[in-house]
DNA sequence: TGAGATTCTCAGGCGACACTCAGGTGGAGC
DNA sequence: GCTCCACCTGAGTGTCGCCTGAGAATCTCA
């Protein structure tokens, strides 16, 4: 059972680690977010216990880059503040539970050993529509079982669509979003890349999940087409 | 704080109403579908979990069916499964949040007032006369459950009589709302698509919504003809 | 540096849609 | 019952929104 131990309060990481390792733990411990990050990245962990107060990268910062890198270790988090506030933030953040500072040891290990019962915490959002799914951390586009190859600008748009499946989107909206405000050039450009993702989404499966809708928009059917 | 629990397993149950109740909750259980969505028509809870795997009427169903009775209680699903299916299958019915079994009742609680903090969810106006819907973000006309394919005049015209259902609108107010007051052509405009409306929204379901009033202009009927 | 991938521009084509018009129909008042 | 006028109807016509293919410009990576 590998733990990686991020706190930077040395003392209190120090005895965290004697503690664990007491108990048959394997203990990495790392004093700030950046490392926390690349040790998590580098090693495979069954668990790691995070502080939210980090000087640098903080704890909701690692949690979420962490997750963005599509690496899923269960998270307990630690906090000195008692709020609400920071346990919600941090489970919204994808961390998998929580524990207030003082807390005691026989918790703290509870805690871990249930987590690392549970495995690795459900995956994030998967958007589908029909059999045609987008995995934003992943990023990722299947229909059915079989992957496609999208461009960056073909992935943004289908992940824009998909974000609001169901609602017509106009084109000025597909604009500043996919291609931001600042964009200057011709509009048809969105044209040109619904064509790009029909071209892969919709034709070679005999599908129509980007629906036009003459004089708004688009939109993607939340059934797939 | 009312919570409304929903689990069939009465022994889960139990200990989920004793949780809750430890922190603060005011917490009432049922143990079907049915039961559920009369509790949660009869009381305004400001959450409810929701097992999805139920007796008779299942959560999906429950969700659905109060959904469609415009009731917005925020609402979380458990599942004993562990697929990514369950998981958006919840979410597109209108589900708010998503936890699989078994789960931490840290993360259950931290869950929970996150979506009371949330507060309900703003769902879009649906205009509705009789079993003729208009759905305004969704741009989107049913009569019945058969979707109504419009060209955008005959939604606007459609919506802006939707608006004024009940009342009668003149030929003045709609070309005024509906072409805009600049317009310059023949006001025989309006009976053209009065025509192409009805055309699609009344003749094949043998309705008649449209209601002309000679010497006045036209009322949507609020029943849906 | 060069080949391939990707982004973007442009101009032509097509068809759905908005609108016109001329005649038909039927209700209301005499 | 006759007449008038409001409304209905069908057959057009032109336009504009969207689609499409070709190719230039730019980026990426070996």
């Amino acid at each position: 059972m590998r733990v990686l131990v991020v706190d930077d309060e040395v003392g209190l990481a120090e005895t965290v680690r004697r503690g664990l390792a007491a108990d048959g733990f394997v203990v990495d411990v790392v004093h700030n977010g950046t490392d926390a990050v690349w040790a998590a990245t580098e090693t495979a962990y069954d668990v790691m216990v995070l502080d939210i107060m980090l000087p640098g990268l903080s704890g909701y910062r690692v949690v979420e880059e962490l997750r963005r890198k599509a690496n899923w270790t269960p998270i307990l988090m630690l906090s000195a503040k008692d709020g609400d506030h920071d346990q919600t933030d941090a489970l919204d953040l994808g961390a998998d539970d929580y524990l207030t500072k003082p807390f005691s040891f026989i918790v703290l290990i509870a805690r871990l050993r249930a987590l690392i019962r549970r495995g690795a915490p459900e995956r994030p959002v998967v958007m589908a529509a029909g059999d045609l799914t987008l995995d934003p951390a992943r990023r990722r586009v299947h229909r059915g079982d079989t992957e496609l190859h999208l461009t960056p600008r073909e992935y943004g748009l289908l992940e824009f669509l998909m974000h609001h499946r169901g609602d017509v989107v106009t084109k000025t909206q597909i604009l500043d979003s996919v291609w931001g405000s600042a964009f200057e050039g011709d509009p048809n450009i969105v044209e040109v890349y619904v064509r790009y993702l029909r071209r892969k989404i919709d034709v070679p499966f005999d599908r129509h999940a980007i629906e036009t809708v003459r004089g708004m928009g688009y939109r993607i059917d939340a059934g797939g087409g």
